[in-house]
DNA sequence: AAAGGGACCTGGCTGC
DNA sequence: TGCAGCCAGGTCCCTT
């Protein structure tokens, strides 16, 4: 579910109440949330219990929490995860049905991780030098990510993000352009949606290859998912249902901006053709069939 | 070595 | 009404 705007405004929501507090509690009733944690969730809570968080960080869709042991607490959210916020007060939270993780912090707060489909996950970990030695990402200004997200490319809102080096790269791979924006080790944080969003703002169809694209074709096209994140970012993230919230409960209202993803039969907003939807990559893939034209198909070698 | 396909889950919706 | 089948925002592992 959640791409890079959402889980950056659930970063931010989360460094606001997790930021210089000491984990006090942890519970792990659902285990297969910390089936990544090497040590199973008895060690997972006691590595955790009397840390102070001292920076909350992302990269693409991975974040994390560094702790004063140079630790870090890895949170992916997969399609459904959640972070769940609930600040100490008169009235007990409304208990969740998908709560799988619950951390107790000195103030009081709780800290709920909620996931439906269970394919997110919460682990305790190294902390590893970043590739480049530059800073990792949003939230912190160390060059250290944690260990099992250092195969992660910089994201596209990163400030440290090469884009020259990115086109390179890009042009390096043969395959659909589509598969490539959602390869995480080439760039992050873009999903099927903001796919989608991108390819129809710089009028490519998914599966244009790499290789075949110029340069100037490709800047455009990441300029374009870049503006997408910000923009979806600065409206909280895409709501489509109640698997995404903010760590207060509330939707974000990026759905009525949407472009291309979910909108199969409708009017192109462009040039009116009716919008189709085609299975790219095992994905399903929006676009206009007039703005969008389909590459020619290659001669087999 | 890189690219593609299937696996991993739960739950909501559609159509018979 | 019931239920089989399909679909969903992501990643990882295995095979080629």
């Amino acid at each position: 579910m959640p791409e890079l705007p959402e889980v950056e405004t659930i970063r931010a929501g989360a460094a606001k109440a997790l930021l210089n507090q000491r984990i006090t509690e942890v519970t792990a009733p659902h285990p297969r949330a910390v089936r990544h944690h090497e040590g199973g969730p008895t060690e997972f809570a006691s590595r955790l219990r009397g840390r102070i968080v001292t920076e909350v960080a992302r990269r693409g869709k991975f974040m994390w929490a560094v702790l004063d042991d140079d630790q870090a607490l890895l949170v992916h959210l997969g399609m459904s995860g959640q972070l769940r916020i609930h600040h100490p007060g008169p009235t007990q939270p409304e208990p969740h049905v998908h709560q799988r993780v619950c951390l107790t912090l000195g103030d009081g707060t709780q800290v709920w991780f909620v996931d439906q489909r269970t394919f997110g996950y919460l682990r305790v970990t190294e902390l590893a030098p970043t590739s480049d030695g530059l800073p990792a990402g949003w939230g912190t200004a160390r060059a250290l990510l944690p260990e099992p997200a250092v195969h992660i490319a910089r994201d596209l809102l990163d400030e440290h993000v090469d884009l020259p080096a990115l086109v390179r790269a890009t042009r390096r791979r043969r395959t659909d352009i589509k598969r490539a924006l959602l390869d995480q080790n080439l760039v992050s944080g873009v999903g099927n949606i903001y796919a989608d969003e991108a390819l129809w703002a710089a009028r490519l169809h998914a599966t244009r290859q790499t290789n075949a694209l110029a340069p100037k074709r490709l800047t455009e096209l990441y300029q374009a998912a870049s503006a997408v994140l910000r923009e979806a970012l600065q409206a909280g993230g895409t709501s489509f249902d109640a698997l995404y919230v903010d760590v207060a409960g509330n939707a974000g209202y990026f759905e009525r901006s949407l472009n291309a993803y979910g909108r199969v039969g409708l009017p192109c907003l462009r040039c009116g053709s009716s919008m189709r939807r085609e299975v790219v990559g095992a994905r399903a893939s929006y676009s206009c069939p007039r703005c969008q034209r389909r590459p020619a198909v290659r001669a087999s070698v």
